[in-house]
RNA sequence: GGAGGGGUGGCAGAGCGGUUGAAUGCGCUUGUCUUGAAAACAAGUAUGUCCGUAAGGGCAUCGCAGGUUCGAAUCCUGUCCCCUCCGCCA
């Protein structure tokens, strides 16, 4: 959620940096419901601090209320309720104009409206080639990936990992988790999967993206599309002690995903399945930390591909392409040799306050200072199905056996995987 | 699923419907004392919001939502969560 009273204070700045998202936000309404939000509580409390006088008198002076008195108060009072109901139209009003607008980007996002305009910062050394063999041929026929029988148990987009192809998942998700926690501090986090509505309204995920969540109907639970909502929640309504941030948090759970929006895309093999699993990173931060921070996890997420050996570039994506709660995104995406194309495997954010005002997640700087909204970062770190593609389709030898990267061996207990006789 | 108990400030723990935003203790901050520290003593110590340049003042919040009342932390209804016992179960 964007800060109402930054809205008040700049509303062209506002505006100015919504329109650079394609968004064309509905500044003018805003105000005006902020102008007779104020008023009401203005009424609302002269009545209620009269009422507070009124009773507080009759308590002092132990005695009976008069029957003017009574008669004034019932008055007030209907008053109040009368003025509270509008105040409350008004709230609820300016909520829902509020909470479906994106985070505002920062001014070093390159401008643009769609992918076209992301920029490539960076492409790592590494082969670029294509040897054809697509994961979707390779993996079936080496036994370690069924498609089949993932369409039919649960139908398209979801999938079987079988033998070394399952163990291979679990002992790059195991590696990266290592990393994570032993060489970059992140403390590992093993979340719950389904939330509450509040939680993913915390994370940006609802009131606008709910075509997109799986949710049980009965219990009122959402799937998570992504760990980071649940990391996100990990202190709402909470204030954090001074001295306690950086928080570094990294979890590798499934994400439940939809795909409405994907129709048609992607649809052979694994690259966009419904559920897939995802080591995430997530951090809240002091806010004049967290652009330093976001490189720092650009650096995170990219290491593993650089250990994995994997070729890899960095995108900066453009104000139109960054995500809803986003106000600035890298897209890490790894070259995938069998299908002579770049995969999305890293996304990374910073959110600045955006979520942490959602969830009313707060902390103090130092001891008897105000509270403050914190910064919040996520970044992938990686997905797996897409980079056990590209092990896969990078490892393919010549003899059609697959050898894994030396780095996650000790995980798998083997260093290939046979071609198939 | 059945039966009972409970949700109050950072923590513990009081609170006859009326000077209770809330006793008391602990913790924490500052000060006095001390070479320093401890102890002791004194003062302070919730969050949000509205008005105000500020000083300051108002309002709201005792799990949450309603209701009764001139007045609710205290009474009533609903709801969520936690604990204990029984049942069931990975």
């Amino acid at each position: 959620m964007l800060s109402l009273e930054q809205i008040v204070r700049d509303p062209e700045k506002i505006r100015a940096a919504l329109v650079r998202r394609g968004e064309d936000p509905p500044i003018e309404r805003i105000l005006e419901l902020d102008t007779s939000r104020r008023e009401l509580i203005q009424q609302v409390d002269a009545d209620r601090a009269r009422r507070n006088a009124v009773s507080k008198a009759i308590g002092d002076e132990k005695r009976k209320p008069t029957a003017e008195e009574i008669s004034e108060m019932r008055e007030t009072g209907e008053r109040i309720k009368l003025v509270e109901a509008d105040l409350d139209g008004v709230q609820t009003e300016l909520n829902e104009a509020l909470l479906p607008l994106p985070n505002t980007p920062l001014s070093d996002v390159p401008d643009g409206l769609n992918e076209d305009s992301n920029e490539i910062i960076h492409t790592s050394d590494g082969p670029t080639e294509s040897h054809g063999n697509a994961h979707w041929d390779v993996a079936p026929a080496l036994g370690i990936l069924d498609l089949e029988a993932g369409a039919s148990i649960s139908g398209a987009r979801f999938f079987v990992l079988k033998g070394k192809g399952a163990k291979l998942q679990r002992a790059l998700a195991a590696w990266m988790l290592d990393v994570h926690t032993n060489e970059h501090g992140y403390t590992e986090i093993d979340p719950p999967l389904l939330v509450r509505p509040e939680t993913m309204l915390g994370s940006g995920n609802l009131p606008k993206f709910r075509e997109n969540l799986y949710h049980d109907d009965e219990t009122d639970l959402w799937l998570v599309p992504t760990a980071e909502v649940a990391l996100n929640a990990l202190h709402q309504g909470k204030i954090i002690d001074p001295g306690v941030l950086p928080l570094k948090y990294v979890a590798q759970t499934p994400s439940f995903r939809k795909e409405h929006a994907a129709a048609g895309r992607d649809v052979r093999g694994i690259k966009r399945v419904h559920q897939f699993e995802k080591v995430e990173m997530f951090r809240f931060v002091e806010p004049q930390d967290s652009e330093a921070v976001l490189e720092e996890m650009l650096g995170e997420a990219t290491t593993i591909c650089e250990r994995l050996g994997l070729t890899y570039r960095v995108l900066k994506l453009c104000a139109g392409d960054i995500g809803f709660q986003s106000a600035m995104t890298y897209d890490i995406e790894v070259w995938s040799p069998g299908s002579a194309e770049w995969l999305e495997v890293s996304s990374i954010s910073t959110c600045t306050d955006f979520q942490a005002r959602r969830n009313n997640t707060r902390y103090r700087p130092e001891i008897g200072a105000s509270t403050r909204l914190p910064h919040t970062l996520n970044g992938s770190g990686l997905a797996l199905p897409r980079t056990w593609i590209a092990v896969i389709e990078n490892g393919l030898q010549d003899d059609g056996s697959v050898v894994i990267p030396e780095e996650i061996v000790p995980y798998t207990g083997w260093d290939r995987i046979e071609a198939a006789p």
